[in-house]
DNA sequence: CCTACCGATCGGTAGG
DNA sequence: CCTACCGATCGGTAGG
């Protein structure tokens, strides 16, 4: 039951924000009591940094992948950007919760991007320093921007997943969805790699 | 009067959401109570509507330097996203609201998109075929696609201001606001040139 | 522009 | 896990 509370909160914490979310309507989506659901979360904000735990939790589980993507033969950065693009769109409202977040406490979230991500993203900048000392790489790449800019797009792309349809003209042509993916590949690569 | 209300509800409902922003909170910043700001506007839903309507009225100042832009002689890129990074860090509450009215209310997002920007788009993407043809621009750019990408980083970029250096290393560098405004114009850049 | 007030809903508690 | 209930706050109205 525990678990069924967390992803109905997850789920409309996502659609709606923390805010625009009652814990009667958490409640009635699993079947039961407010009452009832606060004997298993003790508050409404407790409720909330454990869908944010269980998040960064599946975060936890997808970083192996992630690093051994970045240190393995080649084309790490295809692998890279695809495990996170696999990370958010296994499930849309990791991005949308993040994006939440980062609005709505933008200090916690800061201290949660410093203590959880950084560090990955200086392994990152590491790899990248040295494809620049190669020459594989775009010498005049910023490698922590680059990262930034990296992250924004697909947590962006997968966050506004349902709105940007609007700005493709008439669905003659394929999934926009797939189209912005293999774009953001695309761009994100364009501007790492020489040629 | 009138104009100090929607500009303390903008400033409110950017930085902590429509729902979590009350109209008692809104009329305390300007000096007066709920009764009276609900003789200016006659509904929470209302006052929404007007703050977003008043963006987007900035929204169409900008747009004719937008369009010069794109049909200049040259740099229109360079001069496109520039106009573009402008309008949403001149106030950084034009972003963090669009993000959340895409978030909270997709479907009316979705139309103001069409009507509003989506238009302007299929003007960069005919620019973006043209140069496509002459092989100034990269062949496999997906135009419709890319302009989502590069809308969703100046977007993203503004409205996560606020919590972007901290994937950054140690103070010791430039202004990490800026560092990563370049390298943004940069990734934009290198996805669409040719070299 | 105000005071006074409305019903509804909020997060949370008592007690079983 | 429930019913019953709490004070606080919500958006909005009456009336001046």
């Amino acid at each position: 039951m525990r678990e069924q509370i967390l992803a109905a909160a997850t789920r409309l914490f996502a659609a709606q924000g923390f805010d625009g979310t009652s814990l009667a309507a958490i409640a009635q989506s699993v079947g039961i009591r407010k009452p009832s659901l606060l004997y298993h979360f003790k508050s409404k904000d407790e409720l909330r940094r454990e869908v944010l735990e269980h998040m960064l939790a599946h975060w936890n589980e997808a970083l192996p992948r992630l690093l051994a993507a970045a240190t393995s033969g080649q084309d790490q950065f295809s692998a890279i950007v695809g495990e996170m693009v696999t990370f958010f769109t296994a499930d849309a409202d990791r991005a949308r919760l993040v994006v939440r977040e980062v609005l709505d406490r933008p200090d916690e979230m800061r201290e949660l991007l410093e203590s959880r991500v950084r560090p990955w993203v200086e392994l990152v900048c590491d790899y990248i320093r040295k494809g620049q000392a190669q020459g594989r790489l775009h010498a005049e790449t910023d490698p922590e921007a680059y990262c930034v800019q990296v992250i924004n797009l697909v947590v962006a792309s997968v966050a506004t997943h349902d709105c940007i349809g609007a700005l493709f003209a008439g669905g003659t042509g394929r999934d926009p969805a797939r189209r912005n993916t293999d774009e953001m590949l695309r761009v994100a690569r364009d501007a790492l790699f020489t040629r």
